[in-house]
DNA sequence: CTCGTATGCGTGCATATACACGCATATACC
DNA sequence: GGTATATGCGTGTATATGCACGCATACGAG
């Protein structure tokens, strides 16, 4: 029983694994290549907007980098800890401000570089249609995800 | 300087963002078709995959999947407690073989309609030529991940 | 047979992702 | 003031992902 499978036969009949497959490997692609800068790139990430965004709450910057809230909650928590997130003040009590700190600003700095590069590979190996189109490929999946729900009424049927 | 982001405006520049949001994305949509079905796309690939290819080591199974072998070691667990999955004999006692037990085989008989569902889904979002290269798009980007080594650092030499 | 290498396997650790909950607070309505 | 609703937040739980390690076993060289 051997997998004599090509690339070419390589390509699976599903879209979402193909999706996760490709997603898998830009990410190892790029966390490679940010990896003499210390972060991984969905941290990069994280920085990287807050960096732009200035401060902000956990809310709206999950919103920002269209992200699950908890899941961001988390991932804030790793880089508080690593010192490049601090809390910000916020008007709304029930918000929880965060902003880059002096140390995150010089992380993303250090890291800028290395995503830059990484970013010209992919556009090498995709060309400049395919990086377009990828843009695209985000928001026509998210278009209607969640959004496109009927008949969820908070009356329970019992 | 206003943040003032529409949808053809929130497509980020990171081409490893823009297909990280994709996959999670996705994900969503063929999670939440096969939701009735109990499993989650993820581990309807790994049944569906062993469903072809009968019993094999796990290591073969990770190979096939494009996946790191101790994820996938993980992701098994889950799916033998469940029942789905149960060990099969082997030559090399080095290996472990794995194949679908009859419940797997239920299992994902019950999913595949779901599973198809959402990619028909996915074909009127994205088109046949979208979806065809989504395959390419996997099988470009493995292509020289972790092969293919650049000595191209920019500056950080002190 | 013995040693070095290659292969297969599982675990520890770290991170990412998201859903279900429950808590706190702002706001509108009365 | 008091209640219903909306909004923001963090945690518990479950899963996914991959790297570094160490262990076991096959296999070729001597």
């Amino acid at each position: 029983m051997k997998e004599d499978r090509r690339a070419s036969d390589r390509a699976s009949v599903c879209s979402c694994v193909n999706l996760r497959r490709a997603s898998r490997a830009i990410t190892r692609i790029y966390d490679d290549a940010l990896q003499p800068s210390g972060l991984k790139v969905t941290q990069y990430s994280v920085l990287a907007n807050l960096s732009r965004a200035g401060a902000v709450s956990v809310s709206a910057l999950a919103r920002m980098l269209t992200l699950d809230r908890t899941t961001l909650v988390r991932n804030l928590k790793a880089l508080e800890q690593a010192g490049f997130v601090e809390g910000a003040p916020s008007p709304d009590p029930r918000e929880r401000g965060v902003s880059l700190s002096e140390t995150g600003r010089a992380a993303v700095a250090k890291a800028q570089p290395y995503w830059l590069q990484a970013q010209q590979l992919i556009e090498e190996k995709l060309g400049a249609e395919g990086v377009r189109q990828l843009g695209a490929l985000a928001i026509a999946l998210e278009g209607s995800a969640g959004d496109d729900e009927a008949g969820d009424e908070p009356g329970e049927t019992g």
